[in-house]
DNA sequence: CCCAACATGATTGTCAACAAAATAGACGAT
DNA sequence: ATCGTCTATTTTGTTGACAATCATGTTGGG
């Protein structure tokens, strides 16, 4: 909501890099298990290897990749038991923050999100993934800020991104693409007409689809002979 | 539960340090808005400087620091506001957990558990604060674990890392150590006697003491008149 | 033909020197 | 006496070179 540039400088450089690898391993131009070599992160980026090294020691952390001393690293793979983990905190984390968001919510918030919304849909008509990704993460992060805890929303984005892992192979099905966006409508509609029930509900079962995509795509790579194994 | 040293050079060296770090600010030592100079804590820990900035950087991204360009670190001064908003995450998260935990719990599991009990209220009778804050941390890391949920424990202890820099000024009460050892153990009762919604309501209620207590010494602090601001 | 030891190349980890920025202290003007 | 400004010092940020480690390919013996 305004132009953010607090420090013109480098700060900022390792955000933008973290959210374009992060954007990369969301859309699946970086796939589970494949290697992230600093030298090349750093020619593509143009930046120092070190800067590199600082970048991926936060993506560690956050638990997108995985590093091995001396020996580099991946993309992490998650396996059906993690994913299940991760969208059982997320449930517990969103539906948490949906009781406590204000209904309805101040004018500003909302027409915040249904501009937001109203993008979103537009890239998802033109399926422009890109943009999809970046409004579909602006979208959450304004819905649950509206929580008024911003420990909270912090928590509920850090698992989001964990997800994206998920979600990285199947997020260009169309099919999906178009029940999120009728679900973001009807999230907006019933934070208006207030009802809290209906809202919380439809809050907690936004997120299940994406898990279930990801459950049927590992079954049918995987079929039934497969360990659990991490 | 056995000693764990996957590689014995310097990846742990992180570890050891920011251990070391989280504890002196848990414990008092460091107090919020005191500066963390690099050099010092390089000499300190016999280490590059480089290290200590990869410490500095994680403690920064869990919450106990905050760095700003050019101008160093300093340990995070919680408002009671913030305060608040970590415990009502913190609620939420070691509630479902105690929800998810096997009751009874399996036998080797408790058997850890009532060891850690122990030397925990041994080091409390000891008044050996260093010690209970260790083992305070064992008991809680391992009674999370049994939830089943490695996504869900490590959020809860996440959270509960940042709470320590709320309690570093409560930490020594001796009332507030004697209650928590003797909650220790009626949560262990519970599990045995396998009454799920008390030991429910254990759990839960076994965090906010410590909560009141920084409130409590909040106010005496600053009295009526001051900003809640960051 | 296959396996093991070795040599080579690729990749990450560590370090020390240099550059940039901010803080603190001294000085002078009002 | 107070404020602002300038300089010196402290502290952080950045870079390139070197060392250690691991993966790969090759050669020689069985």
């Amino acid at each position: 909501m305004a132009l953010e540039r607090p420090t013109p400088t480098a700060l900022n450089e390792l955000e933008y890099i973290s959210r374009q690898l992060e954007e990369d391993i969301a859309l699946g131009r970086i796939l589970p298990r494949e290697r992230l070599i600093e030298e090349e992160l750093a020619a593509r980026f143009k930046v120092n290897r070190h800067v590199i090294r600082q970048v991926l020691s936060d993506l560690e952390s956050i638990g997108i990749i995985v590093r091995q001393r001396n020996k580099g690293a991946t993309v992490r793979d998650l396996s059906p038991a993690d994913v299940e983990n991760i969208y059982a905190v997320r449930e517990l984390l969103e539906g948490k923050a949906a009781e406590l968001i204000k209904l309805p919510p101040d004018p500003a918030v909302l027409a915040e999100l249904k501009d937001i919304q109203r993008r979103h849909a537009d890239a998802a008509a033109n399926g422009n993934f890109t943009d999809v990704f970046r409004l579909n993460l602006q979208f959450h992060k304004a819905f649950f800020a509206a929580c008024g805890n911003p420990q909270l929303a912090e928590a509920i984005q850090h698992f989001a991104l964990k997800a994206h892992i998920a979600r990285s192979l199947t997020i260009s099905d169309p099919e999906l693409l178009g029940r999120a966006v009728n679900e973001h409508k009807q999230m907006l509609d019933l934070m208006e007409t207030g009802d809290r029930q209906r809202f919380v509900r439809m809050v907690v079962e936004h997120i299940i689809p994406s898990k279930d995509a990801y459950m049927e795509n590992y079954r049918r790579r995987f079929g039934g002979s497969q360990s659990t194994g991490r």
